[in-house]
DNA sequence: ATTTAATTTTAGATTTGTCTAAAATAAAAT
DNA sequence: ATTTTATTTTAGACAAATCTAAAATTAAAT
């Protein structure tokens, strides 16, 4: 038997907008949730008080709020679901990847641990979803990859590209050349002091040299 | 973009109720749905009106009521998307199919059709989930399988095996022992005039013998 | 054919999550 | 340091889905 939900949809919104908003900002405000989540002010206030009673959040009127850490807990098991259910609909039944945020906001209400368990032991655990968000754990915890530009990567370092700086035309046409694109794996291999300009391999043991001002514009991320 | 949900949860459960008892008992009091849906009378009076005015319903208060065309249409989604639900937590999640009901009852009130229809792809088209029951396709219609006891099953013809009549002990050993169970796939070989005892044959070319009333209470399914 | 019993419906409350309009508080600007 | 503006909260209302208790209707039983 599946256990009845413990918090209601409304609830786990709420708790994975702010969990969010605190990501981004540092600090959330009241006007913040209620942009976030389509919804007035006066309804954010109400929230916050039914949260604060169930100790999902620390709230002191006009003062502020944050997460509890049980809240956090909460909002961080949404954040998994939604992100193995992004996964599952891209890999599995060939969603792109724009158009399954809004089908995973509803499937990421569904209450069975067990079945987001197997889920995750279905599609081999991954450890990011199709936009390359982490994906936390069962016991919600996730292996925040390191974001660095390329010229502070390491040397020797497997690491994905996961965003580009400088996104002009003239840059992804370079890059689309060299063979750097969103999920390309890379290596630096050497890096010349003289002007930084840097060598890069690649999985198939090509090797690309790309400029300074090159490397600033793509980030990648690592474990570790 | 997903469509916003026509029905809520609730008005979906409640037709679903009603098309269920509709099958079984041909006519349906408010009682039998408040027992159904483990409600009071007079909230399902209250919904009644509400299914009426959305004209899912065809209802005259203390004369009865039954769905309309369009409620039965709404109803067969819903448990479209129940089965196939079903079948992917059995098959690909390896559920046992006894643990599958409550998950889906989740599970199908999530409304992206395309959603469905992909899963209903991935899965290969199933015509029935794991408890036997009909999968209806995208159209609402499905093609029930014909049900006979092992008697009557003609000779040569793969057949499913879909329920038990008598479930004693005994009876369940034998069963065990020869290898048959939901599910298991069975064709008649031989029918012995004498005591209308059987030899099947499995999909594993094993062949067994059973006696006339062990085949009258295995009742078994098959397309045509 | 009445009376009795069962079923169904209404009336009025309750809960959850939302809203608008107004009041309280904090922040910004002169 | 006041005044003005923006933000946040309260007060009161509403819709959906439910409930209890009582009334209305139908069915069953004498």
């Amino acid at each position: 038997m599946t256990a009845a939900p413990k918090y209601s949809s409304s609830t786990e919104n709420y708790l994975k907008a702010i969990f969010h908003l605190q990501k981004s900002d540092g600090i959330v405000t009241t006007n913040d949730v209620a942009n976030e989540l389509q919804t007035r002010p006066a309804s954010v206030t109400d929230m916050l008080k039914k949260l604060k009673a169930q100790k999902l959040l620390l709230y002191e009127k006009y003062k502020g709020f944050k997460l509890s850490n049980e809240g956090r807990k909460v909002a961080l098991q949404i954040i998994r679901k939604h992100r193995l259910w992004e996964f599952f609909l891209v890999e599995k039944l060939n969603f792109g990847w724009d158009e399954v945020h809004e089908i995973a906001e509803e499937l990421e209400h569904i209450s069975s641990k067990k079945l987001i368990d197997r889920l995750d032991e279905y599609l081999g655990f991954p450890k990011s979803d199709p936009h390359g968000d982490p994906i936390p754990d069962s016991n919600g915890k996730f292996t925040l990859p390191k974001q660095v530009d390329l010229l502070n990567l390491p040397l020797n370092k497997v690491a994905e590209v996961s965003s580009i700086g400088d996104q002009s035309a003239e840059m992804l046409e370079l890059l689309g050349h060299k063979g750097i694109a969103l999920g390309t794996k890379v290596e630096v291999k050497k890096k010349f002091a003289f002007d930084n300009s840097l060598e890069l391999k690649f999985k198939n043991q090509l090797i690309v040299t790309v400029s300074e001002h090159v490397a600033k514009n793509v980030f990648v991320k690592y474990d570790e």
